[in-house]
DNA sequence: GCTATTAGTTAACTTTAGGTAACTAGTTAC
DNA sequence: GTAACTAGTTACCTAAAGTTAACTAATAGC
């Protein structure tokens, strides 16, 4: 008790389990849109976000895609979906204040991503 | 000139950019196992971490997996291949001083793991 | 010579993420 | 009645991501 194989075991232990917590973490913002869309829904909360309006704004996105994955990030209580009651019909999507906890990720993602792209030109 | 519509357009366009950047980012980040091998690598900065060790601290990871995401890493410049001159051969890779630009990325994703798990068992 | 360690590589396979295109459905305008 | 807008859905397919297991090669101990 107290030896430095102890110390050892319950630091090994404490990465498992960061290691654990990003992994869900990955699980849940991985791929290639969620990121995006909820970076693009964050950069634009004081407006209305229809679906074909997000469509557009992420270039390359699918409705089949743009459709899954609002729908994932809704059951992660990420996203809300409101039908609007216009002719045609538009649905309104937006984040939700429990979704803003990601805005420090993606800001860092911004950043690096910025950042790299300078770095690997040298 | 000045106009509203003149002003979404500039919007418009610096959230793409933005965007550019994050998918920038995922490329080079995403799948199921870089950011692991970052974060396993930034929690033991002061030892050496050789090929199998890090195999058996991040769980389930094969070794193709492995190999192929380190040389991918060493690629972008997060981390440094080099081999002991102990018997039997080890390999030691350590994050890069650039690659230490991915802690906050990291740091705030384990964060929002943890958080995440919280908030959906209710 | 057999086993075990290291660090991978390779081939063969499965799974899943994502792309494409055609389609539904409700409404409006021509 | 046909075209155009909204918001999707569906089926089919491809490409990429990842898994599994067997293998190489160098060295050491028994």
């Amino acid at each position: 008790m107290g030896t430095v194989k102890n110390k050892e075991n319950v630091r090994e232990a404490s990465c498992k389990e960061e290691l654990t917590a990003m992994r869900d973490s990955i699980d849940i913002l991985g791929g290639k849109w969620k990121l995006l869309i909820m970076r693009y829904l964050t950069n634009r909360t004081t407006e209305s976000n229809h679906f074909k309006k997000i469509q557009r704004g992420i270039d390359g996105i699918s409705a089949k895609m743009l459709s899954k994955e609002l729908k994932d990030l809704e059951l992660n209580l990420m996203v809300t979906r409101t039908i609007q009651d216009t002719r045609p019909v538009t649905v309104n999507y937006s984040i939700t204040e429990y979704g803003t906890s990601i805005i420090p990720v993606t800001d860092m993602l911004v950043q690096w991503g910025l950042n790299h792209r300078e770095k690997i030109r040298d």
